[in-house]
DNA sequence: TCTATTTAAGACAGTTTTGTCCGAATTATA
DNA sequence: TATAATTCGGACAAAACTGTCTTAAATAGA
């Protein structure tokens, strides 16, 4: 469904959300580490995510990464979009090029709804939400 | 969301439910051309689609391959796991190895709706009412 | 200012997926 | 029986994805 990058940057985002509630910096060594994730590819997409505006990082000690906006404002269909791009919620199932409501592909209209559940989903899925559940020890990043 | 091979194989399989309503046998170079898939790539999904019993194939002229059973009788679903496997159904949405009902990382519960949702989708699509839906002239294999 | 710590950036390597090619096996037909 | 058409199987190649390494740049603190 999603990338590997993807995987590992929704995990570090969230894990950032439940750690830095007040904008504290984390390392990506600490990131990496508690959600059981290889630390070089995730520094990848931890620059990724910089880049697009949803990180903030810092260099030098003390340095690291936090949210670039308040946990309750940032939802998962951001970070989904901002690494694989945003074909999961545009593109034909079957990958026809010219796939629409008027000339369809045999699954478009089923596979629609499917999509706009995953996208809703997605939007829907607040950064804080999912903290919060962690917090409260429903829901767990590393298994 | 589903692979390149999985694509084609399904493309594949709806032509033939709208071309081989009798039997007929389809050939390799015919399903890859009208399916506008790569013709060597397209017959290794055709194999694996043989192996596992949802085509039947003949060689030598006149050979080619058809449904193995009634179109009526085949779903999306069964073509989706013979080829991409049933990670989609079942896989964790962070690619985390025990994510489960009982310690489910923090996409589960919402992931989980949207993958039934898929599952039922692909189940209960039948090639029998693609290919019908071909025939009227709603929905097209190439665009 | 110097040092240690951290992210940034690019090169590189390994693996998987996608795609091609070719010879072998099978089969209908002349 | 010979030939042509077709699928089968394996090897191979290209591209994308995943992952690592190394050096540079920035920064806090002694």
């Amino acid at each position: 469904m999603f990338s590997k990058a993807c995987e590992y940057g929704i995990k570090a985002m969230i894990y950032i959300a439940q750690k830095s509630k007040n904008g504290e910096r984390l390392s990506l060594k600490q990131i990496a580490r508690e959600t059981n994730s290889p630390e070089a590819f995730t520094a990848k997409v931890l620059q990724q995510l910089s880049k697009q505006n949803l990180l903030e990082s810092l260099k030098g000690p003390t340095g690291g990464f936090t949210l670039q906006r308040p946990a309750d404002q940032m939802n998962l269909a951001s970070i989904v979009s901002a690494i694989d791009g945003d074909s999961i919620y545009m593109g034909c199932g079957l990958g026809l090029r010219e796939c629409s409501e008027i000339k369809p592909c045999p699954l478009h209209h089923k596979f629609k709804v499917v999509r706009d559940e995953l996208k809703d989903m997605l939007e829907n899925t607040s950064l804080a939400t999912t903290a919060d559940d962690l917090d409260r020890g429903i829901s767990f990043l590393r298994i």
